[in-house]
DNA sequence: CACAGTCAGTTGAAGTTTCAAGCAAACTAG
DNA sequence: CTAGTTTGCTTGAAACTTCAACTGACTGTG
């Protein structure tokens, strides 16, 4: 299979948040040498394992899932303390629908409020209130430990450097147009 | 916060596939800094995008999400076909559960079939059927495809390397006893 | 300005995953 | 050998995510 279209991954189709894929294969398949297989395995064992540490972590020492925690840092990293959904929901890497739901939730907690735009009757934001803030202040410092020990510490500067590289390349297949990617660079400080 | 118990996260406390977190942090929180934030942020959205793409292009390929693929890739690795309940779980990273329902699921379209240990009746063995193996052999070429294409073949030589190693230290934190690090090595690959 | 088309977001139902019991086989004492 | 515990798995309900249909607001065209 030619470099480009390689398993099919990726021929747009839908313009949705993901990109589609599905050309016929025709060159015999290439399979994965050990390098790769253990780069690859390494990498799914991680994405398995990790988000759910993370995630019993917050719902421990805050009452926030992940998804949560994330929106409000989002929130959090805004000038004006507000985002519109829609880009919420980009950021977030969530579907709208997704994101509604979890916004109702967290406005029920008084969390955030959703006001639509002043300059746009069609979109809304959602703002962090002060008590929202609190919430996530008091959760920061805990979940970067997590992160930190579960991550960062284990890594050597060139390790590091090696996971930021290989990210990089990473992400510009699985998401080209950065639309997972905050303005500001985010951070897991969640305070500003 | 000390070295070791950074965050607070793993400080065992249940012996259950996860291990928990929560010692009281005194030290004030280190953050992020800017080359640490954009390794994190990066393996966080390259954890959110890309089993959604994976998952995809499997269930339009095959009609199988990646969780019950993973399944039927395991079982199709193993000398007769099969596997016990627990282990497939431990090796999927999926609660008893999760595993339980999925597989009834499978068990339904004949991709694969439950049977009691013969050395243990407490236990049950996962076994793959023909149907199974067929499905799994046919699904595997454009699955291995749209790893190459968004992951492998994004990285040279040096960054593969660079991913595997920093996979295998996270891991250490992550899975520090291996559940699940398959013996063989696992792959991609499917068939054997 | 009216009508079709698009865009932002919500809603409820269907599908998954998790959570809390529950059940039965196999150990473990006494 | 028998009562209590542990282990392996299943089950149904609750929680969450996805999917498809829907509402309102903007945009462009005639």
């Amino acid at each position: 299979m030619e470099e480009s279209s390689a398993g099919d991954v990726d021929r747009p189709r839908t313009v949705d948040r993901h990109r589609t894929v599905d050309a016929p294969r025709t060159t015999p398949t290439r399979w994965l040498d050990a390098e790769e297989r253990e780069a690859w395995l390494g990498l799914v064992r991680v994405m398995s394992r990790l988000p759910p540490l993370l995630d019993a972590q917050l719902e421990r020492s805050a009452g926030l899932n992940l998804f949560e925690y994330t929106i409000l840092a989002m929130l959090s990293e805004q000038e004006d303390q507000s985002l519109r959904m829609s880009r919420l929901a980009s950021l977030t890497n969530a579907s709208p629908s997704r994101l509604s739901h979890a916004a109702h939730h967290l406005e029920a907690r008084d969390l955030l409020v959703r006001v639509t735009d002043p300059d746009d009757g069609r979109c809304i934001r959602a703002v962090l209130t002060p008590v929202g803030r609190e919430v996530l202040v008091a959760a920061a410092p805990d979940h970067v430990g997590a992160v930190r020990y579960l991550v960062l510490d284990a890594l050597d500067p060139g390790q590091l450097a090696g996971l930021r590289e290989a990210t990089e390349q990473i992400l510009q297949r699985v998401d080209p147009d950065q639309t997972t990617r905050p303005a500001w660079s985010l951070t897991t400080t969640a305070t500003r």
